[in-house]
DNA sequence: TTGAAAGCGATACCAC
DNA sequence: GTGGTATCGCTTTCAA
């Protein structure tokens, strides 16, 4: 059994409250030197450490954060994590991590349980979060930033990417190596991260006067699987893409393998480019050309922008839109004149 | 301002005790239907919602629990957190995620943080973890399992894979592919994984026959950067191996750049074996084969097993041990003729 | 310069 | 069947 504060006070010969004011070195506190001795050999001797519990009780703050998020599995959300557990720590906050399985049971029951817990905030990640949640954690009255996403109703502050300058910069790569013929497997179209990134697409090739033609865009979930998937149908066009931009690395690698499986090769048959620059980019076979998102960024600024919102400070800069960059390696190569033959055979 | 057991006890016309009572459905109340039904509806009106943290002081424990690890970046954690957090919200306990950046003075200051939140108990993961950090858990007289390793003065329980196990089976795959110089990139020797690892290796050879080559035996922290290095003091021996067992899959990876940048190709001239199959495993080129350890497993048994140390029930299974299993891929091949003129050449 | 006491929100023992 | 009340460990206002 831990000591608690009357025992230290007991054994240094004060009143608790003294013990208090010393502990958390209440500036309008004046006190002889000898007494603060006392009361820190106290603390020394007993090994005494503050019941963070009473103490939020008393000070109806936790110093605690719940961060949602559907799976800490996908590659994308660790550098999240970590940016905004760095961020955490710093402040002296302490993450409850709640993975979904995107599961909007799941999440609701979390969000629940975080108000129980009387978290100071919560950290809203991925696309995939309902915005009846976003309503519910309204409604609890709990502070909270979306972390890359948005939501209809969200009057709260958000950090993301501006995943339509994304789409941009991989579209035009593309079209700079000479690619006309240019595919989107886009991610789901009920995301704001899925629909930014197909209007980037959309709106460049309008800009570099390439027509957008509706079988060269086919809607995908984020994962590996659909992006495979998608990829066969577009093989299966009678004319079909030398270059794809896929809404994230997931399904970019999903359609390298198909490209594969097919008997084409990456990039001298097809271009391919990803999104979000994961870890697994520059491990696969070929090394993946993907759009960089400072994932880490994302999460320590998320943590920042919640920690003021929890200190009741007005936002600046609510809506945070941090910028991409895109990652050149050679899953993309210039259209050569082989590569339109073979697709014209 | 959310509403307390109090306002909902005025509403509902009863005593707090009594609100406290039904909501806990506690077995030895009888009571009126219609005084429950007048308590239930009071609850409702007021969106009620007991506080955790009150409840927390009252009852000394928290339904929390810390979770400490170097870094959720390395593809081996997330997995195992997966398995912790799915095995903790069965249980309704709550996860504090603590990355140390392998950095012990971070890793000891998050240990008093979990000590005044009053956690019921903590997760210890990786071999990285000092033990004087065992030893200020058992002073803190917190229940603690550990996760993947073990520690000399840890008297708690601990999941960890048969890491022994786990490498004879990748050399016995290396002979029975006809290989007879055989490397061993091992991770730090003063992790319990590290020297298990070796431990397998040098028995298995023993078993074999092969004798034992102080020169094939390279340590190295568990990166890629490492496994590089490692690699390259293999390649410049007078005959280097034609199979490697290095002891992670990062040190994989490094090592299978390595043999690349020096002109040679995996398998065809050197076969390479990871360990932990993690995701990268099959997603590098070529896929590599790695002995698979149960991370999910290994997280959800780690909490099961640590609820049953918080509840105080006796452990049967104090130290569990789960088994690896070899995932053969495109990285090792059979030990050729060429293979043998090459390296003699 | 320090002490006394109220109170945060819930629970549980003891009454009646 | 239900109410009263002490208590968990800490903070903070008011007194002295």
């Amino acid at each position: 059994m831990p000591a608690t504060i009357k025992e230290v006070a007991e054994r240094a010969g004060v009143n608790p409250s003294t013990v208090s004011r010393v502990i958390n070195e209440d500036p309008k506190l004046s006190i002889r030197e000898e007494t603060r001795n006392r009361i820190l050999q106290a603390i020394e001797e007993l090994q005494y450490r503050p019941n963070a519990v009473a103490r939020s009780l008393r000070l109806k703050t936790t110093g605690t954060v719940g961060m949602i998020i559907p799976d800490i599995t996908n590659p994308f959300f660790p550098e999240i994590i970590k940016g905004a557990e760095s961020a955490a720590s710093e402040r002296e906050l302490s993450l409850i991590l709640c993975n979904t399985d995107e599961n909007p049971e799941k999440e609701r029951s979390y969000i629940e349980l975080l108000t129980e817990k009387q978290v100071d905030g919560i950290l809203l990640a991925s696309a995939y979060i309902q915005d009846e949640t976003v309503d519910l954690v309204t409604k609890r009255k709990i502070p909270y930033v979306l972390v890359n996403r948005t939501a209809r109703n969200a009057v709260g502050a958000s950090v993301r990417v501006d995943d339509v300058l994304g789409a941009q910069l991989a579209i035009q790569h593309l079209v700079a190596l000479g690619h006309r013929r240019i595919a989107h497997i886009s991610g789901l179209l009920y995301t704001e991260t899925g629909l930014d990134r197909l209007e980037g697409y959309r709106r460049t090739l309008n800009q570099c006067q390439i027509p957008f033609l509706s079988e060269y865009m086919v809607e995908a979930r984020f994962s590996e699987r659909d992006g495979y998937l998608a990829m066969e149908r577009l093989l299966a066009l009678p004319d079909p893409p030398t270059g794809v931009f896929a809404a994230n690395d997931l399904i970019a690698l999903g359609a390298m393998s198909a490209i594969r499986d097919h008997g084409w090769s990456v990039p001298e048959d097809i271009s391919v480019v990803g999104f979000n620059d994961t870890w697994l980019a520059e491990k696969v076979h070929p090394p993946l050309t993907s759009v960089k998102v400072p994932l880490y960024d994302m999460g320590y600024l998320a943590v920042e922008s919640l920690a003021r919102k929890i200190l009741g400070e007005t936002m600046p800069q609510d809506k945070i839109v941090l910028k991409p960059e895109l990652m050149i390696r050679r899953s993309t190569d210039a259209a050569t004149a082989r590569t339109r033959v073979i697709r014209e055979a």
